[in-house]
DNA sequence: GTAAAATTTGCAATCGTATGCAAAATTATT
DNA sequence: AATAATTTTGCATACGATTGCAAATTTTAC
């Protein structure tokens, strides 16, 4: 039998520890370690060489305490089960951490986020991402309180108190609405997703809006919050009386929208799209998945992300800049269910 | 026009502030905040007073400096798209938020997650969640080389330095041979996920042994490497030639099976489970979609994961203590693809 | 080679909290 | 009421880094 291999609970190695070891002063080896500082090439290697041969690593903790900056983002998300935002949070951490962040991340059903905001305050984190179209803007506002950095992601603040990246939600419903009309479709339906929620607002706004514009009926309007469970729900009860039902479904997005098909196919034994269209919103992951095929409008992950990180990053380097709400573009993207 | 509402960057709330505007020492605001240290009624309810107030709250940076405990766990994923650990990632959060912990999270491609680790090292991490079968075993080890606690889930530490949590995979997938074997079907395919992960190589090896033992060849194996774009790939040359195409098929995991699923019905042409039944693993939220009613064995997620916390908490508490490989059971559960 | 300029270095203070210790205050005991 | 036992309190130090400042060193200029 060996012996356990753990290293016995030796006292972590500070900096003085390299230092001695190095033979120079504590501040050598925190300016080694400090990008942009002076120090010679001569106590560069020795101090290189002394932290290597410890496996020195600067105590983050006590430099944040100093600098007062955590390095620290935290993201904070409504809705895990929602493939696109499982893609958002993916490609958020990763550039994150690219940029040498560490991204503290919570949860929140969207009514009771005290202790998280209590948490993220305690951690001094340096900004936090709002991820997620069902947050209360309670949080937002709370966070602004507290002049803590936030964007919003998916998200317009209706208040203008921070600055927030959305997808043309409205552009993108009037477009959506264009294509279903010229494919022949007449009877209209809207599966909502939060009724308090801008971007599902906007999504209804432009849908209606455009179907008004073209002459249509408006499109009967019932309530999924996102919740596919509660949407397939919705939708059965929307074709339970077989003479008046909708022959196309504009879903909130594509979470829903996915479970919407299944349950027209499954369930209300319909085909799509020749008996009834679906079109979702997102262009989540699984909508290009071929058993669904959801014909959707995209929102570009990669590039909100982006402009989410840079309007963060902005937001911490001057806090008192005025800015702007980013709209980014999005597309139609045709597949088999419409 | 309104003047800007922004707090003017006045000074952080420190415990000196509060003990000041409280009539105490700032001994006695940490105590407040202290659980289980000596405080009297009276001095209790002045420092909440001031406290709320001011709107104080604890620096965690400062507290863990002094205590040398981050209350930071960090959690590392290998692969989000996968939503077996977008769900299990959401667990822990809930949990470990709950508990009053901070997530902090990393993604890593297995590769090169050098940077990763000194990042948890740096941040001082309590301890960390490694999640996901595709993480190398030298990111395991380097963690506990720092004597770091660490816990593996879905996947066996082969070496002993770790405790982990994994799934009865073995067990699994001899059920699954024994169930496809009763309902007749002869000719398996095995769609590996990564060769050298544990679990994979658990899943094969109950798999083939099982079919061994009940009299049939060995399933013909081709490797997916746990990606979905892979696994479809592979099963296309799987059915090139129509002389021999096998006529069930074990996928290592839910998240490949449902694109081999799709790639059977849509591209083959193939029905499912008439020509050829499709067995997954783990029963991720998509294998219960209605599009793909994936036959599969669960690994049930809230308990690998309380298991996971419990075993890391233990570790945390005692980490000279000995530990053991906890194994979860789970079920066959029996959809429409076999 | 010397003086001036520029660079590097170490000292010491600082960040905001927790906590051991002794003094002060309170409570219990007789 | 006096003393002992207990609880509460404040003082002062420590955690591990960063950074302004002045001294020491190196580089440059003449």
């Amino acid at each position: 039998m060996k012996i356990r291999h753990q290293p016995v609970l030796s006292k972590p190695i500070t900096a003085i520890d390299v230092a001695q070891l190095a033979g120079v002063s504590q501040s050598a080896v925190s300016r080694y370690f400090t990008a942009g500082a002076s120090i010679s090439e001569k106590t560069r290697v020795k101090v290189k060489a002394a932290a290597d041969q410890l496996g020195y690593q600067p105590n983050a903790i006590a430099r944040s305490l100093i600098t007062s900056r955590s390095n620290i983002i935290a993201v904070v998300m409504g809705y895990f089960a929602n493939p696109f935002y499982a893609q958002a949070l993916d490609k958020l951490c990763r550039k994150l951490s690219a940029m040498g962040y560490g991204v503290l991340i919570f949860e929140t059903n969207g009514k009771d986020s005290e202790p998280q905001v209590e948490q993220m305050l305690a951690y001094r984190v340096d900004g936090v991402l709002l991820l997620s179209a069902n947050l209360t803007s309670k949080l937002a506002n709370r966070l602004g309180l507290n002049g803590i950095p936030t964007v919003l992601m998916n998200r317009r603040d209706l208040k203008g108190v921070n600055p927030s990246v959305v997808a043309d939600n409205r552009k993108g419903a009037r477009e959506i609405a264009k294509y279903l009309s010229s494919k022949g479709y007449r009877r209209f339906a809207f599966i909502a997703g939060l009724k308090n929620s801008s971007t599902n607002r906007d999504r209804q706004k432009g849908f209606t809006e455009t179907l008004k514009a073209l002459g249509h009926a408006p499109p009967v309007v019932v309530s999924g919050e996102y919740d596919p469970v509660l949407a397939s729900a919705a939708v059965k009860t929307l074709f339970k009386n077989k003479s008046e039902c909708p022959d196309a479904l504009f879903v909130a997005n594509d979470h829903m929208a996915c479970a919407v098909l299944d349950t027209l196919r499954y369930h209300l034994k319909l085909k799509v799209p020749q008996d009834v269209a679906v079109v979702g919103f997102d262009d989540a992951p699984t909508a290009s998945w071929l058993s669904y095929g959801l014909t959707t409008y995209s929102q570009p992950v990669n590039h909100m992300v982006d402009e989410a990180i840079s309007l963060l990053v902005d937001r911490i380097a001057k806090p008192q800049q005025k800015f702007q709400t980013r709209t980014v573009p999005g597309e139609l993207i045709i597949r088999t269910s419409a």
